[in-house]
DNA sequence: TCATAGTTTAGAATCGTTCTAATCCCGTTG
DNA sequence: CAACGGGATTAGAACGATTCTAAACTATGA
C-alpha cells in the first residue's frame, strides 16, 4: 500500500525530530522544517540563501537569520559540514564524512568525490606548534 | 661597498617598473609602490587590507580601492595568484607556481607547500562537459 | 500550569568588496 | 615641450553576505 503524502510528511517530521534530539538540539518547528528539507535526500550542498528560498517556496515561513543560525548549529552539532570554495559565500554539505569536492564556480555547484577515490600523499609535517586539522581538496572545474 | 638605502630604493623601483612593463601594466606611482612591497621578498601572502595597511605604514598614500584594483590587475597579469581558504576574505600569493598551502585560520596565516612534496592521486574524471581547471589542496592546521 | 532558558525574528549594523563619476597622470603626438 | 586621450586613481556611496540586537515567542521540566 502506497503511503499518503500526509503520512510521509509525518514520517519526515518524526525522523527530523529524532535526529535533532539525538544531536542535542531542541526540535523547534523551524529546525524540523529545515532538517526535513536538508536530509530528505543525500549529499546536498546548500547556501543560506538557497535553503531559505527553498523553505520559503515550500510555503514555510522561516527568517533568513534563523537559517543562518540553524546552519551554524547543525554544523556545530556535526549534522553538516561547511565547505570553503568561494570567498564570497558559504556552502554547507549534508555529507559529513571524509570526502572531497568538484567545484563549478560559474554555477556555484558542488559535487562530492568519495574519499576512497582520491589520495593525498606527502603532506609535510606542519610547523612546530601546529597540528593538522584536516586536508581539503577542491577540484575546480570549468564548462567544456 | 654596501649600497645606500637610496640606491636600493631606486633599484627596487626600477625592478618593479620593469616587472610591470613586462606584464603589460602601466607603471603608475601606486602600482610601483605596491609591486615593490609585494616582490621585495619571496612567497608573500596578503589581503587587500593587510597590503593597504603596509603601504600606508610606509608613508605612501594609496586608496583601498586602488589596492583592490591593483591586486586584481596583478592577478590577471599573472603576477599574483588568488588563494581561496576563507569564506570571508581573499588572499593573494606572490608565488604563482604550482604549490599548495597550510592555512592557520585563527591567525589568517598561509604557508606554502612546494608542489613536489605533495601528490594528489585518483582525481576522477569530471562529469561530462566539464574539465579540470586546477586542483587545490588546503591543509588546515591548528595551534598545538 | 508556570517559569525559564533557549529560539526566532525584523531590522539595523557590520564587513569585505565593488561601483560611480569626477579627477588625475602616463605616454604619445604634434 | 605643450596638448591630448584614455587608462588609473580616488572618495564616498552602494552592495551582498553575514552577524548582531533586543524584543517576542516557545519547548521543556518542575
Amino acid at each position: 500500500m502506497a503511503k499518503t503524502l500526509r503520512e510521509s510528511g509525518k514520517e519526515m517530521t518524526a525522523a527530523a525530530t529524532a535526529r535533532l534530539r539525538h544531536a542535542g538540539l531542541r526540535p523547534t518547528r523551524q529546525r524540523v522544517e529545515l532538517a526535513s528539507l536538508l536530509f530528505k535526500t543525500c549529499d546536498r550542498h546548500v547556501t543560506a540563501e538557497s535553503l531559505h528560498d527553498e523553505v520559503s517556496a515550500a510555503g514555510v515561513k522561516v527568517s533568513l537569520a534563523t537559517v543562518y543560525n540553524t546552519l551554524h548549529h547543525f554544523t556545530q552539532a556535526g549534522l553538516l559540514r561547511q565547505v570553503i570554495v568561494d570567498s564570497s559565500r558559504s556552502y554547507f554539505d549534508t555529507n559529513t564524512g571524509d570526502h572531497q569536492h568538484f567545484f563549478l564556480e560559474s554555477e556555484g555547484m558542488l559535487i562530492d568525490i568519495p574519499a576512497e577515490t582520491i589520495a593525498v600523499a606527502g603532506v609535510p609535517a606542519p610547523p612546530p606548534g601546529l597540528s593538522v586539522d584536516r586536508v581539503d581538496v577542491v577540484v575546480r572545474v570549468k564548462r567544456a
